[in-house]
DNA sequence: TTAATAGTGTCTCTAAGACAGTATCCG
DNA sequence: CGGATACTGTCTTAGAGACACTATTAA
């Protein structure tokens, strides 16, 4: 019934890419990196970096993932996760593809300093239509990151090495879209033990200073509990 | 620097295949199936069923995943969802290789009813080692059911059709591999919703009859809250 | 009636939210 | 000193676990 199922058979191979969907807050805004097309097809049109999966110089998907993004940014890549693997024959006119998506945080400073001309922000709330599936790529990366953001340490990787405890919550409240209780907040960040206090540092301002915290390892940590819905 | 980021240049292209982690309770026991390869590498050894994407066939990975599914076990698929895509130009002996993988649910009555010859269903907890990264395929399956299975509905697609609170709080338990309490977890799966009873439907044993219920929708359905983790 | 499982009422306890208080800086 | 932000103590409240109770069947 089935003539396609002789394992012996090779068959022809679809495409391969990587693509990633690059976050950061800017201005206490989420923004995603776009970058205007080199080639054909959507030549000139911005879309999520990628590319083809170099199997001569790429260990691994996640490699080539490192490497779409050094090549475009050129950034300093705070956490990396690999997100879903979108497919089909129709989704790239070169022919039956597959598209590993990949979602990264950076800080905003790494952004400011070290981001390449073509590529630019683009507030996640502004996004019009992009090429390929990215849209739906965007979503699923947004998704993922306030759902991971709800019971993980996640939202740290926006922030540099130090922070206060304010401008941790702050994180947290831009990336879920939501507030959360002061008290509650410092409650739970200090029990779940994932940032230390960085001792005698402060974040001084017009007003009293405010400890500085750094994470306790640089890997996402995940909690017993998540903040509540609201 | 980087001679390879030409962008009119086509690359080799990865081999790209699909691999299922399919499970059931069988006798309290999460299983996984397992089928003798028929073709090299491998030839003879227990694997995950998997196969190549047939591009002039399949419309996406899903659909290969279900295809592959279909050809060897001929079960009907009571959940299938995407689990992560692994890499590498050494995992598979053939060559530099991309293989989507996928977990799918289905109740035992299914398996016991219509699984083929060469396939057998093994405790995860009896897994020996596996050929190429299958281990660690199952691995992930089993750790991400176990985490979706604390926050929605997913237990649930181990039954069938209609069930008792009893059975479902059991395949709970199972998966879990944890205790639950039996007022909080009616409490909880009759607010979430996502369960309707089937009225004047009852499950009938040598005791107390047991009103039976059924899947509001057949999707998965996440809850407000997680069960507690203690 | 007894054994067994289905299902409920309610107390306790934990953890999150609310709110008011104290602490420490700048000017 | 006042204004502002950092940080803490504690009351209230929602939800999970514990436990005792009632309900309904077969034998």
């Amino acid at each position: 019934m089935n003539k396609a199922s002789d394992p012996e058979r090779e068959y022809p191979r679809p495409i391969v890419t990587v693509d990633v969907v690059l976050m950061t807050l800017l201005d206490d805004v989420l923004c995603v990196a776009l970058t205007s097309r080199r080639s054909e097809p959507w030549k000139g049109h911005l879309a999520l970096p990628g590319g083809y999966v170099h199997v001569n110089e790429d260990l691994s998907l996640d490699d080539a993932a490192r490497r779409v993004l050094e090549d475009k940014a050129g950034v300093r890549i705070a956490y990396l996760e690999q997100l879903y693997t979108l497919s089909g024959p129709s989704r790239d006119p070169r022919g039956w593809s597959v598209s590993v998506s990949y979602c990264a945080l950076v800080p905003a400073e790494e952004i400011r300093a070290s981001l390449k001309a073509d590529v630019s922000m683009v507030p996640v709330s502004k996004l019009s239509a992009l090429p390929f599936d990215h849209r739906r790529i965007v979503d699923v990366a947004v998704t993922r990151v306030q759902n991971k953001a709800s019971y993980s340490s996640l939202p740290a990787f926006l922030l540099p090495e130090t922070f206060t405890l304010a401008e941790l919550q702050h994180v947290y409240e831009r990336v879920l879209d939501a507030r959360l209780d002061r008290v509650s907040f410092r409650r739970k960040i200090e029990d779940q033990g994932f940032v230390e206090p960085v001792k005698g540092e402060f974040r001084k301002g017009a007003q009293r200073p405010a400890q500085l915290y750094r994470l306790r390892k640089h890997v996402l940590s995940s909690f017993d509990r998540a903040f509540a819905t609201g």
